[in-house]
DNA sequence: CCGATGACGGTATATTATAACATCGGGTGA
DNA sequence: TCACCCGATGTTATAATATACCGTCATCGG
């Protein structure tokens, strides 16, 4: 159900990349940070960075870790999951899109989609409006296709 | 920028024919909460919710609020609103709908919007990828028209 | 050197949400 | 009637998420 992703290297080279033609600095622990989050199976929360990133840091604080999610949400390289307080990396990060996932209650798997119909409505919706959107969400909470075949065989 | 909401006593009045016709029940607690959410200018975090529920309640605590705000959002008379941790009344609670928001981060003003376009794609995503949805979530985060307006005239 | 800037460390605290357990009151069937 | 259940509520404590604030350090351009 998890989105197929490239390995951490080449993500990790990608967002280098990146961050240099844009003259921003993927420092060490951003590099840790963005590494731990995409390292991660699915969504993973602040906290739960914090406490890997102790293996690395000596002392790592919330702050550390919020500021490193802040930069990486900023340059796009990784997303946050509003409905579940979590955070995942994003699986094509060199083009700039609007965030759109699936969400399994079942399983806990995300995948982020991209989706050319979702896009077009939702920008007839604002030129329809006059909105402007800066950051849209579209988090689809339910049950994905695997999740379904294996539920309660029951009757 | 705000939907245009229905009176207050309409609102409750539809709450109770609904949650009648349902074999629930509205009771005192749900629907002073309902009325604090909808006579509110905009979306209301829990705890303020919970302060001006000081006013009818002796000492109200959190889980009086966040049980009445479940049942609510149960019910599809509130919705939530993942992106702000706020709460808003729901502009249409008659009839089951997928809520969409286009929330304007400079005059805090929601809008619940309902586009069958969007509506129509999230389902066409749905049927691709077999995803079951359950709670759907779309918040746009921008700018209103008014906003854009009345923004800086600067040059 | 000086001042501005950006990243970081560290402490404390704010904000949002839930766990856990006691109580109460209204049906409902023996 | 009464024992029982169950949904709603009261109460205390705590978990989980997020930010304010202040000081330090390094870098860069004058
Ligand atoms: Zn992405
Ligand atoms: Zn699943
Ligand atoms: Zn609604
Ligand atoms: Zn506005």
């Amino acid at each position: 159900m998890t989105v197929k992703r490239s390995s951490l290297n080449e993500i990790l080279k990608i967002a280098e990349i990146l961050c240099n033609q844009r003259g921003v600095r993927l420092t060490v622990q951003r590099r840790k940070v963005l590494e731990l989050v995409c390292a991660a199976e699915g969504p993973v929360g602040a906290y739960e960075i914090l406490d890997r990133l102790r293996e690395s840091v000596d002392n790592p604080a919330p702050p550390t870790v919020y500021r490193a999610l802040d930069f990486l949400l900023e340059q796009g390289l990784i997303h946050k999951l509003e409905s579940l307080h979590a955070f995942i990396g994003c699986s094509h990060p060199s083009h700039p899109h609007a965030s759109q996932f699936l969400i399994c209650s079942d399983c806990g798997g995300v995948s982020e989609i991209e989706s050319s119909g979702i896009s077009n409505s939702l920008r007839q919706a604002q030129e329809r409006t006059g909105f402007k959107t800066k950051r849209p969400v579209v988090e689809l909470l339910g049950t994905c296709a695997q999740c379904q075949r294996t539920a309660v065989p029951k009757e």
